[in-house]
DNA sequence: ACCCTACCTTCCACCACTGACAGGTTGCCT
DNA sequence: AGGCAACCTGTCAGTGGTGGAAGGTAGGGT
């Protein structure tokens, strides 16, 4: 029950989220941070299991059952809940964004014309990829298993907007390939 | 001309890129980050002053110009420009992007329905504001100034790139809020 | 002459995050 | 019985990034 300004820490409230559905360890955790949530948010283990101790030193955790070789799940308590309500309804604060992709189109100055048409031909080589991907993704899930609970739903937005965005850099990139003159500088 | 270990540190790269445009100092540069640089790249105050010492140290920078009020004036040194050519040409490791606004949809199920499409409507009204606002920016530039270089093409790139997504993310959140069943759980 | 604003830099404590090191246990397969 | 892969948890030094305090200077307007 520590007390303190919670400042925006989204992984904290990323646990109680995924905590929410079902209790499990930050073994259990880290799958989730290394499949779903790779590209929403990415963490390692040491910040998670590192995370998970404060949470319960906090109280926003508690540990529900110890099993083999030291697994200690968790689960989050009412004051978890509320702050990670707190965090979902207090919309307007945003974490700045950062894409290294668009920096670089940003300096492709600093490269002839035809490594800058190479570099957005990559671009558009893995977004097609990464769209190939999602799409299999999406039809190999059972969206209908009872315990997903609301991810059937929220999960599939996310799938959903991945999918656009994949399809927008894949368009994009081609688009600006063409804007870059053949003569090269 | 220290050496050492170069890890990814965008902030490094995207400073001599600015630079090779024309000479500038850290308060010049810092309104290129507060800016067209604010939603790809963020970076504060201490941050700019603190990388642009380190890479004068580096020999990457030099001050080609010391004016009135301490102001220093960098420019890259040949060494700066390789490590940006470096940098640009080493696509394979992209850094990790993190939305927290994805991640809030994930976690959508800790609200009641109508809290989430709350939630999904005003990431729609930011989206169409966020539209307006880089239209209207677009039809301001002029895009034809010389001092522009090559910013003229990929300026303009980057742009596009911005105003489709703000197009998607205003598509997707409408489509995503009617994907809540009416009935309130 | 005065003042105020914009100009311009620097330092520091603190938190988030990374990558690597470290170490122990269980269960299954042969 | 032996071995090995998967399970499971932690710690630590170092770096990137944040927010704010601090402090000084030039120029323009009244």
């Amino acid at each position: 029950m520590v007390e303190g300004r919670v400042l925006r820490m989204s992984l904290r409230h990323a646990l109680i989220g995924l905590l929410r559905e079902s209790p499990a360890s930050g073994y259990d955790l880290m799958h989730v941070f290394n499949s779903s949530l790779a590209k929403v948010w990415p963490a390692t283990k040491s910040q998670v299991y590192t995370e998970l101790a404060k949470l319960a030193d906090a109280g926003l955790l508690v540990v529900t059952a110890e099993g083999p070789r030291g697994r200690k799940e968790y689960a989050p308590t009412e004051a978890g809940l509320a702050e990670l309500r707190r965090w979902m309804l207090d919309a307007g604060n945003e974490a700045p964004t950062r894409s290294e992709s668009l920096l670089r189109v940003f300096m492709l100055g600093a490269l002839t014309r035809d490594q800058a048409r190479d570099y957005l031909h990559l671009i558009q080589r893995r977004s097609a990829e990464d769209l190939a991907a999602m799409t299999a993704f999406g039809e190999h899930v059972d969206w209908d298993r009872e315990d997903m609970g609301d991810l059937r739903i929220y999960g599939r937005m996310v799938l959903e907007f991945a999918t656009r965005l994949a399809e927008l850099s894949r368009d994009w990139s081609e688009w600006a390939a063409q804007q870059i003159p053949p003569t090269d500088s």
